[in-house]
DNA sequence: AGCACGCCGACT
DNA sequence: GTCGGCGTGCTC
């Protein structure tokens, strides 16, 4: 009988494992399996009369199984055909990516334990009254809304909802959710998001929806930030399809759903969805794949979809393979003409005014250039929020000697320790290394150290400088004659690194405690903030001029979800706008913000990356290998490289796969390791695909050669986001 | 991945 | 004298 267990690719038991049973196990039976000393959770994989795989082991090594997972109905051949195909696709063994798709509870509960936790899910299971949904309970869609569901209906391919940020994406969703429940008694959806911080407010907006009608139990969430216990539950819910709507993060495109018929991917431009360790799977791409596996539907939604998906749902002449939904309109705004769109100078569709400050032409070194201060202070005095956006946190991001050019490298990376000046310390945000700022500087002594460039703790100290004599309206008081003093926040990793302090600092927010709001891009996803009406980016070129050819797409979801952040109440959207600090105020980038024209960018991206051979017009695989040194690093991949040569057929492989040289990775060296990579192209997905399954072997095999002395990892990203 | 075995540096 | 570092090897 051959049983999976949580192997890793690379080890000499990536295969399926024999072992004996007495009784007829079906496959995708939860076991329990003793390896070496220890015994753990197996799934058992193959049927028991199919041949026993190669190189099968001697009967007097083959060992009986433990014991069995009873209450546990087995894992479907659809889940089992999404395991298969994830650990192909990416590289991986499947027994690494079948266990780690189970929750980890399930691999530690003893099976006492695990009967006990079922019995108790089986009591919650207990049957309740629910009135049934009617018609009206249907809330009223914009005409916009119901075409994207009835040519959602009309579908059978996979969807990309391409909707305005406001224009209702969330209602779509839940309709076409309700549609599915009502008209299937049993079926199940899956609805993604890219973040955590993303998932209380969707989780709240579909419980108010379903659970009067179909129960508290029939929605369960699934993210990392759960405990065991509760990903046990959900996982148990969803599988034994008590839950009928699972709603999480990219985890949980491999969660047990027997009836699954709906998948919906939220924000699937969001680079979230691609794992970037262990298995380095994209949830995304997984969702279509599941979707067509399970004959279930999947919509993909995004106010600036990926290249990739746009890509895919071009007209169905010239190639496409998705439908594509569109919503222009922000709710409470009518579709203009194309001809007022054109004559009045305004942006279409109630979204925020664009405007772009010339950097050159302001003072030399300014920060926040004086006509946004100007604007931010009159937001103020209005009593307006403000939302001032800087990726970058801490208070700079180094510190510098003017004297000797010391400047706070990390003792452990490549890369500069930021300084933050709240608890007094240089951090490196690779690997963690913190010290207090030393008082002078630690090479020459001078005491004269500076902090260079600027982060988010540094903007709001500066902000509250800038806007120190503005007084806020109708708050006059013994203390402040003339109305209190401006109120700014500041909401990024820093701020929020213990739990609930994002939820009570956006609750500040909202409830108008806060004037001007200070963050990273994590204020820019998702929240709805009712009453901000100015966005100011204030140093968004960085990612203009990167070597990273898809920063610019990453910058222009950025941007425009953060413009989208500003006047989504109808009545404040007429004069919200969106500020842009720029070097290049002329960058096409910025031009084609300013018509919130999504299409018009993407077209231009599609054609610089058709030009140049990239994605989405070739497929890429990067091979990445660390040591301690970066010769040991590269020197692997280059033997690696070689060794494609030996492969049968080299020449004819060689012709269709381009091997790029090893290279240093961006951030070379991180916590004392040394990491390199090697990029892996070809112009056909199956070729990429065929070619890495027949060279994973002599990776493996170069591994143990000279070269892959001193290696300590080594990895395959297939589709990776960044090079 | 775990977990053992195994061989070299600083401490109860 | 041990405790413990992580290099190498094995698990049906």
């Amino acid at each position: 009988m051959s049983v999976l267990v949580h192997t890793p690719a690379h080890s000499q038991v990536a295969k399926p494992l024999s072992y004996w049973s007495d009784q007829f196990l079906a496959p995708g039976t939860l076991v329990r399996v003793p390896l070496g000393k220890r015994e753990l959770l197996g799934l058992v994989w193959d049927t028991p009369d199919e041949t026993e795989p190669p190189n099968a082991p001697e009967a007097d090594k083959i060992r009986p199984l433990a014991g069995v997972l009873d209450g546990v109905a087995p894992l479907n051949a659809a889940w089992r055909q999404l395991m298969t195909f994830g650990a192909g696709y990416y590289q991986r063994s499947v027994g690494e990516v079948a266990l780690a798709a189970l929750p980890p509870q399930l691999r530690e509960l003893s099976p006492l334990q695990l009967g006990r936790r079922l019995k108790r899910q089986a009591q919650a299971a207990a049957p309740e009254q629910h009135r049934p949904p009617d018609t009206t309970d249907l809330v009223a869609l914009t005409p916009e809304q119901a075409r994207a569901i009835a040519q959602f209906d009309a579908e059978t391919r996979p969807c990309l909802l391409f909707g305005a940020t406001g224009s209702g994406k969330t209602e779509v969703y839940l309709q076409c959710v309700q549609r599915l429940l009502t008209q299937s008694p049993n079926a199940q959806a899956l609805v993604m998001v890219p973040e955590i911080n993303l998932t209380p407010q969707l989780e709240a907006r579909f419980r108010a929806r379903f659970a009067p009608h179909y129960g508290e139990q029939a929605l369960v969430a699934m993210h990392s930030g759960m405990t065991p216990a509760q990903r046990l539950q959900s996982w148990l819910a969803a599988h034994s399809g008590q839950a009928r709507i699972v709603l999480g993060t990219r985890m949980a495109i491999f969660a047990s759903m027997p009836t699954l018929q709906l998948i919906v991917v939220d924000e699937e431009h969001d680079p979230s969805y691609k794992s970037q360790d262990g298995a380095r799977y994209s949830a995304r791409d997984l969702a279509v794949y599941r979707a067509h596996l399970e004959g279930a539907r999947v919509m993909l939604g995004s106010a600036t979809p990926s290249l990739e998906s746009w890509h895919h749902s071009r007209a169905a002449a010239q190639g496409g393979r998705y439908g594509r939904l569109t919503m222009a309109s922000r709710i409470g705004h009518d579709q203009p003409t194309e001809l007022q769109h054109k004559t009045q100078n305004n942006p279409p569709h109630g979204l925020p005014l664009v405007r772009r400050v010339d950097m050159t032409h302001q003072p030399k070194h300014c920060v926040v250039a004086p006509p946004l201060v100007q604007a931010i202070a009159e937001r103020v005095a209005r009593g307006e929020q403000s939302m001032v956006f800087l990726n970058r946190r801490g208070y700079a991001p180094v510190l510098h000697c003017a004297d000797c050019d010391w400047k706070s490298e990390c003792p452990h990376c490549s890369a500069y320790r930021v300084f933050h000046k709240i608890d007094r310390t240089l951090r490196c945000h690779h690997c963690g290394f913190a010290e207090r700022v030393p008082r002078a500087c630690p090479a020459c002594g001078n005491p004269d150290i500076a902090p260079l460039g600027r982060g988010t703790e540094r903007l709001e100290e500066h902000l509250s400088e800038l806007l120190a004599q503005v007084r806020r309206p109708g708050t006059e008081s013994e203390l402040y004659p003339q109305g209190e003093p401006v109120r700014i926040a500041r909401i990024d990793a820093d701020t929020t690194r213990l739990k609930g302090t994002l939820a009570s600092q956006l609750a500040q927010v909202h409830d108008g405690t806060v004037d001007v709001l200070v963050g990273t891009q994590m204020i820019a996803k998702g929240h709805d903030f009712r009453r901000i009406t100015l966005v100011a980016a204030v140093n968004p070129d960085g990612a203009l001029f990167s070597s990273d050819f898809r920063a610019p797409e990453r910058l222009f979801g950025l941007l425009m979800q953060a413009a989208g952040r500003a006047g989504r109440d109808a009545e404040t959207s007429s004069r919200s706008e969106m500020w842009l600090q720029t070097a290049h105020p002329k960058h096409p980038l910025f031009e084609a913000l300013k018509q919130h024209d999504y299409p018009a960018f993407a077209e231009q991206q599609l054609r610089e990356r058709a030009q140049a051979a990239m994605p989405p017009f070739s497929f890429q695989a990067l091979v990445r290998a660390e040591a301690r040194t970066q010769e040991v690093a590269q020197g692997f991949l280059s033997a690696a490289s070689a060794a494609v040569s030996d492969l049968p057929q080299s020449e004819q492989w060689l012709a269709r796969v381009t091997l790029y040289p090893p290279v240093p990775m961006s951030i070379q060296r991180v916590a004392d390791v040394e990491r390199a990579q090697m990029l892996v192209e070809s112009a056909s997905r199956a070729t990429l695909q065929s070619f890495l399954a027949l060279w994973h072997t002599a990776l493996h095999a170069t591994r143990g050669q000279a070269a892959g002395r001193g290696l300590i990892r080594w990895a395959v990203d297939v589709d990776p986001l960044s090079i």
